[in-house]
DNA sequence: TAACTGTACTAATAGTCATAGTACAGTTAT
DNA sequence: ATAACTGTACTATGACTATTAGTACAGTTA
């Protein structure tokens, strides 16, 4: 369910927040899913509690998941707009990135090329 | 000629070297043009002088910037060229950028919208 | 009651960013 | 030659973050 890179520059909890993320908009995650334990998923992951229970509380935040203590973590019932939502922020991030590559001289139709290719997948 | 915001979550030498890049993208800095010295930018900025050279040092890795010592920093005679194969690897950022959008169901024609606008101001 | 759940702490380690200070060697103009 | 510049190298320190480790507490469920 997760793939773990230790030693990536990117944190251990960053890591789980996006693939949880990425689960939920790819519908293998479902409103009201339970999600593994705090304990469960450090013990399968090799990692320590207090890491997943940052991720946790991450997506907890964002309105992704809902901790429910004695319970489990589900998944929340408008995960999926939220996430829309929070991406749609993320324009902000594409549009400098095309800044700079038109800055550099990259052909336009290179990056039109990414982008069809992203939507054909679907 | 840089701006630096001292408390921005993205490091001071990172933001020297960004903003170096693009000037030198933009045809401000040309081949051969001296850099400011290590100790005169880090007053103008009110920085370290190890940071500025942390800065350099990058620059001069990456072949945007030749360092001389005794002399100065100069910009390198391919610098332009080195900066479009460096942001031709930026490229698969813009491809997994699309991907989350894509999968988020934020509309193709807005990432399109970024790119034009991008190649527009040209 | 026992075993699970999330949560809240403290402590320690490791790494990065930045500051601070010093020193050395090469270049240049006076 | 001297002074003033240049890049470079090095150590030490403080602040912050990421992570591990361990313990403890309160709510839930069989």
């Amino acid at each position: 369910m997760f793939q773990i890179q230790p030693y990536s520059p990117v944190p251990v909890y960053e890591q789980i927040v996006s693939q949880t993320e990425r689960l939920v908009l790819s519908g293998v995650l479902k409103a009201g899913d339970q999600m593994p334990s705090v304990r469960s998923l450090s013990i399968r992951l090799s990692v320590n509690p207090n890491t997943i229970q940052k991720a946790y509380n991450e997506l907890d935040a964002r309105g992704v998941l809902c901790a429910v203590p004695g319970k489990g973590c589900f998944v929340a019932v408008n995960a999926g707009e939220r996430l829309t939502e929070l991406c749609r922020g993320k324009l902000t991030e594409l549009r400098s990135l095309a800044d700079v590559l038109a800055l550099a001289g990259i052909p336009k139709e290179e990056l039109i090329q990414c982008i069809e290719s992203a939507y054909e997948k679907r």
